[in-house]
DNA sequence: GCAAATTAGTTCGGATTGCCAACCATTGTC
DNA sequence: GACAATGGTTGGCAATCCGAACTAATTTGC
């Protein structure tokens, strides 16, 4: 029975998981957006992307991803674009709009996110992001991008 | 302008919000019940909790918070007790099912997050749970309990 | 003491999210 | 050229969330 710290270490990573998601829903808000299409725009800024890669990102049902692909589309934030190669497949792109308040959104989270870093000693932020390396990996590539 | 590291901190921080938010998802699940219910568990495990205090944990509307309850309650997970000393409010406390659910899905997430950290030395992890601790309190005390 | 403001929860309507099963169209296989 | 596999969409359903309007109990102000 060892002395348990006063927060345990997975415990940490729940608090720190509800944190970043907070902060992503407070901006994506702000930015009059759900989470889920912010999650999107976010994978989109690379280039166009098909819907069943995007699945796979998302861990969302291709029925899902329809769906939310069509109000993203309803507001003007992305496009859907038809596959020259497979006809069946499409691929979705950010319009200009999408593309600005993807960026703004991006930016606003990672200042959010290193104002409240601020403390943190460089090394120790360095010594996470390779924590967190390791973990990702632990469970195989999920999807690309920044993921923001 | 620095150059990064191969993942900036804050898309570190990103990344394992999903990783965690996931494994919590999958977990939930093998339990028949919602993520946002196993959290409402989760944060009764402690005792019984007045809707206001929930809201504030959950960050969700009243609104909100009754429709959860409510099913959280036809399930039999949860119950509603009359407060004795203000008879407006209530208190929300765990069925003998809901607690051992409750208890059950944290023990699960948290071996399965050591699972991933498996291979992280155990100065990173408290270095990783003090880092955490510093960027919480930076945002202010935000509810009671593990949070898982 | 009692009207007015506050606080605790609920109800209602609406948008979003997510799943599953069934479906259409295109592509690939034998 | 039939037949399976792949890429997406549609429809139905439950859960989640919000905001506004509402009821009931408590507290405040005078």
């Amino acid at each position: 029975m060892t002395r348990q710290p006063v927060l345990r270490f997975t415990d940490a990573l729940v608090r720190l998981a509800h944190l970043v998601q907070q902060v992503f829903a407070e901006v994506s808000k702000e930015h009059d957006l759900t989470p889920q299409q912010a999650q999107l725009l976010c994978l989109l800024v690379d280039g166009p992307v098909g819907m069943t890669d995007l699945t796979r990102s998302l861990h969302l049902e291709k029925s899902s991803l329809t769906g939310l692909v069509d109000r993203a589309a309803r507001r003007g934030l992305v496009a859907r674009t038809r596959d020259a190669r497979d006809r069946r497949a499409c691929r979705i792109e950010l319009s200009g709009d999408g593309r600005r308040v993807a960026v703004l959104a991006h930016e606003e989270v990672a200042r959010r996110l290193e104002a409240l870093a601020a403390e943190l000693p460089e090394e120790h932020k360095e010594l996470l992001v390779s924590a967190v390396g390791g973990m990702v990996s632990a469970r195989g590539p999920q999807g690309g991008g920044s993921g923001t």
